[in-house]
DNA sequence: GTGAAAGCGCTAACAC
DNA sequence: GTGTTAGCGCTTTCAC
């Protein structure tokens, strides 16, 4: 039971050394002797000494704990982020503290007080969005916070997304030229910028090409509810011939409905067209066609802002869109002489 | 850029009061009059004050941090699993910290070291084997740790799973019962308990049956190494007609192998049977056969166990193994006048 | 370069 | 019930 853990006063006890002493050879900026240095690590070895990081914490202020808000972790998407995100911080000597949102993120303000209560040096907002409010509280209390995937319309945040608007422009190009008649669209949550900005630059294309669109409905980001979205866009008399669908985990739940509940083929009766290309997104089973969110980048930028920011290199909100390709595969029909990659 | 934050001291200045006595209005085991607590909060509300967690920790002994560590979130059982516990430990009053381990966790060691710089209250150790050694120091720091599903063979840390063993006996019975004449498996990570009971509790049944291992490769977990295992075993000439696969993730990467690469229909020609019941076992793509594994309950005893260590309500190390049943779908051939979830 | 001393924000004994 | 005091484990002046 013994919780008692050893302290650097007990290292410097049985090296004959003051404890300041012990804190200076673990210090970074430390200005130790060899000869101090080599004692106390192997006084601290001997020990199984490691110095304390909340007690740190407390004095230097930097608890170096990143606080990630995330909604659900049933797209895959998200945590692909979050590993690669928690990889990348953990090489930085971050770690990422978790809190989920409840899907509704209306109690969001007393998860944010819970995260500074952990005096986290930082925030990962990942699907989910802030309040300008609580943004200035962020700031107030000094912690930089990044919107992942996301960004609010004030611009007082830093965010990191792809290019969602020309992204949606890309669909709509590619379906026009695949001479589709009967354009649809099924979108995720209408609160979230990404669907917004998705949906603007697909709609502005569409509009400039004089092409109206066939049918929509909402999926709300999630399986259940895109399923019942699909049934009752293919439930009806006339259907479309295309659907670009606000992300992949919905386009899959679509790709599940129409093809086993409707009996449709795709892409030879509809089109479908995802966002994101998560790793489901290239089996063999769906093969869809989809807008490449890079998140590899996407999250080395999310890195990199945020420590940045925390070391106070820089402290302007950065608003990072990072391209990415239309990924060609097999769930949508091919406009003549398109190759891969074309956009 | 003011990180100062709000103090108790800058409260009780405001309020009159002592320092202490805004501390005690915040504790829980309170004595506070009415009075005092009414006035305490009203200005710390006022002045947007919350007591510093870490500060409190330094002297409770409680962080209310609970170290995860994981291997990879590739397999949508862990990302459910995480959702969960973060879920429970949150309204708990703790919070997950993540520890990604690299897919080799030969560095699990200094993992570990750093889950005990934060003074974590608990572990909880997912998809990773810990040495007896590294148990024993978080004992000795008094540290409990929980594994999820895993366990190791010394009895000195608790563990929560399935029933693996029985899991890979009714998965053999059931494919006997189905008549399959060459049963093969595709084997997981051999260092994992979870794939040693899993295949232990399956060969033992088909020996009892006099029944032969047809064919054996390792898919060690990842989607690719499945591929090829798939790819080597398939390639043959003599194929099986039905493969156990040692957990959902691996079982679905072998479908897409064996219909797509082999042209092999499912479950004509041969059945296929995972483990987990992950959501995406059911999706009409896949329609797996598999066994489930109670992720709500195992996450629930997982807490449970966890919090009672920490609480030192309990602190002798549990063993918790809890049955799923197999769950029937369109993936494996089913014998004649079998019901869903007759095991 | 090293030790002594102060103090980060908080809780817990201890008096009153 | 409340204020005073000590001290959790550490970093950081400040002398020397």
């Amino acid at each position: 039971m013994s919780r008692e853990s050893i302290t650097s006063q007990h290292v410097a006890d049985k090296a004959g050394v003051s404890q300041s002493a012990v804190s200076r050879v673990f210090s970074e900026h430390a200005s130790a002797s060899p000869a101090m240095t080599k004692k106390v690590l192997k006084v601290a070895e001997e020990l199984g000494y490691r110095p304390n990081v909340l007690a740190r914490s407390l004095i230097t202020g930097e608890s170096k704990i990143i606080g990630l808000v995330v909604a659900y972790l049933e797209n895959q998407f998200y945590p692909d982020a979050l590993e690669k995100l928690s990889i990348a911080l953990q090489e930085r000597g971050y770690h990422v503290l978790v809190f989920m949102a409840k899907r509704t993120n209306e109690n969001i303000d007393q998860l944010l007080q819970e995260l500074l209560d952990y005096q986290v040096d930082g925030i990962v907002l990942a699907s989910a969005a802030m309040s300008s409010d609580l943004a200035d509280r962020c700031n107030r209390a000094g912690v930089p916070v990044v919107q992942f995937n996301r960004r609010q319309d004030e611009r007082t945040l830093s965010a990191i997304t792809s290019d969602n608007v020309r992204g949606g422009q890309k669909i709509a190009q590619f379906l026009i030229a695949g001479d589709h008649k009967r354009i649809a669209h099924i979108a995720g949550w209408e609160g979230a910028s990404t669907q917004r900005d998705r949906e603007h630059g697909f709609m502005n294309e569409l509009n400039r090409n004089g092409v109206k669109l066939f049918d929509r409905e909402i999926g709300n980001y999630h399986f259940e509810s895109t399923q019942a979205a699909a049934r009752a866009m293919f439930g009806k008399k006339k259907i479309p011939d295309a659907v670009f669908v606000g992300n992949d985990h919905m386009a899959l739940a679509v790709l599940e409905t129409i093809r086993f509940e409707f009996k449709l083929s795709v892409p030879d009766e509809v089109s479908i067209v995802g966002y994101d290309d998560v790793e489901l997104a290239r089996w063999p089973s769906f093969s869809l066609t989809t807008i490449r969110q890079p998140s590899n980048r996407m999250v080395a930028e999310t890195v990199k802002t945020l420590i940045d920011s925390i070391e106070r290199k820089n402290t302007t909100p950065q608003r990072i869109e990072i391209e990415g390709p239309l990924v060609i595969r097999d769930s949508a029909r091919i406009p003549q002489g398109w190759k891969n990659e074309e956009l």
